[in-house]
DNA sequence: AAAACGGGGAT
DNA sequence: ATCCCAGTTTT
């Protein structure tokens, strides 16, 4: 004799991640996303190399910046052979100005391990794309499930604002609780098929809907699913992010000149910007333009044994790297007399100094200030 | 658990 | 100005 059903009080489904069914759910995503995902360069191909590499300049950078990265780096590697086989330098110059430079060195460091290790094929299983120098979980989910269609989860910054506000997650992100939970919530969510539309599908919601300030609920397909618009906390939740207190410090970089030729310097493995030139930078006591600068001719021969004459004034360039708010005095130097002689970093790591012609300086891998810098030199 | 890592888009 | 971004690694 079977069971009574319950089906007559199909009101509340427990078992259910959501609210409602979660088939219903599936359908109210794939719906949305067929009608309204937007035309991203790297969604044209399923190639596990395209997809590893947008995923990785992905990581903390908005799509709109991406774009173009994305489509001059897969032209000019358009193989994980191609990038195995780069100079790192290369790469880097690719990678100029999109930041977090240390994508872009393990980068280049996992498709040698790829060749190396899996013959030059893309591995397929999620622990092994984990084990890549660069890949952590959600990188590892988002590839194994849109380039192989395997059942893995994905948490980035819009499926945790999605997922906090669909069930209602009233903590901060941040703690190890929260991230477990949600993460359980992104495997309970996985349908059967098509996984890498559905992972993908849920950060669109997350990017166009879903967004931090103002969601648009009235528009949203899983409005009906979710817990803070049933009880209209969609403003609250998630909780904010407690504030960097920025720390304001000055800098000056220096354009050392000796005829056409302009001293530059690699930073070591250890420090900022590693494996990119940078114009020699030296910390200012003083606050802006009450820096004192007698001393900048003394640092430089400090550093290097080169005697030089600080000249006028070039520019003054603001920005931020992490928690500091750097005031960037620039000024250019004439060479008078001295050798560049081979420097250890704190490290014993040699320290690569060297005159380069102006017009070679397109050839180096700059920081987006070194850049500027350039630019205003050449 | 917290800090380090870059730079720009959006409001 | 401020917040935020298809995170990972190191401390």
């Amino acid at each position: 004799m079977a069971k009574k059903s319950r089906s007559n009080s199909p009101k509340q489904d427990t078992s259910s991640p959501v609210r409602g069914s979660l088939a219903a759910f599936h359908v109210h995503v794939s719906a949305w996303f067929k009608q309204h995902q937007r035309d991203l360069p790297w969604r044209k191909s399923q190639d596990p190399y395209r997809v590893w590499i947008s995923e990785i300049m992905l990581q903390q950078t908005q799509v709109a910046t991406v774009k173009e990265y994305f489509r001059r780096f897969t032209e000019q590697m358009p193989t994980i052979q191609d990038l195995a086989d780069a100079q790192e330098q290369d790469v880097l110059r690719l990678w100029e100005g999109l930041g977090y430079y240390r994508r872009a060195r393990q980068l280049h460091a996992a498709a040698k391990e790829v060749v190396k290790r899996f013959g030059g094929k893309f591995p397929r299983d999620v622990d092994e794309i984990q084990s890549l120098p660069g890949i952590g979980r959600y990188t590892a989910g988002a590839i194994a499930s849109i380039a192989f269609g395997q059942r893995a989860p994905i948490l980035e910054a819009n499926t945790q604002r999605l997922y906090a506000r669909l069930i209602g997650w009233d903590e901060m992100l941040t703690t190890s609780a929260s991230q477990k939970r949600l993460w359980q919530f992104a495997e309970d969510i996985l349908p059967d098929s098509e996984v890498g539309i559905f992972n993908q599908a849920l950060m669109e919601v997350g990017s166009l809907v879903c967004t931090p300030k103002n969601p648009d609920c009235k528009q949203c397909p899983l409005s009906t699913h979710c817990e803070a618009y049933h009880s209209g906390r969609q403003n609250e939740i998630p909780r904010p992010k407690k504030k960097i207190e920025f720390i304001p410090i000055t800098e000056i970089a220096l354009v050392v000149r000796k005829k056409n030729q302009v001293l530059v310097r690699q930073c070591g493995p250890d420090e900022r910007w590693a494996g990119l030139w940078d114009f020699p930078r030296f910390p200012l006591a003083g606050s802006g333009d009450q820096a004192d600068l007698s001393a900048v001719p003394d640092q430089l021969n400090s550093a290097i044994g080169i005697d030089a004459d600080l000249q006028q004034h070039l520019t003054t360039i603001k920005h931020g790297v992490t928690k500091y708010r750097i005031t960037l005095l620039c000024h250019e130097m004439t060479y008078r007399k001295g050798r560049l002689k081979p420097q250890l970093g704190p490290d014993n790591q040699p320290r690569v100094w060297k005159w380069i012609d102006v017009s070679q300086l397109s050839e180096l891998p700059l920081s987006t200030t070194g850049r500027k810098l350039g630019r205003l030199v050449l």
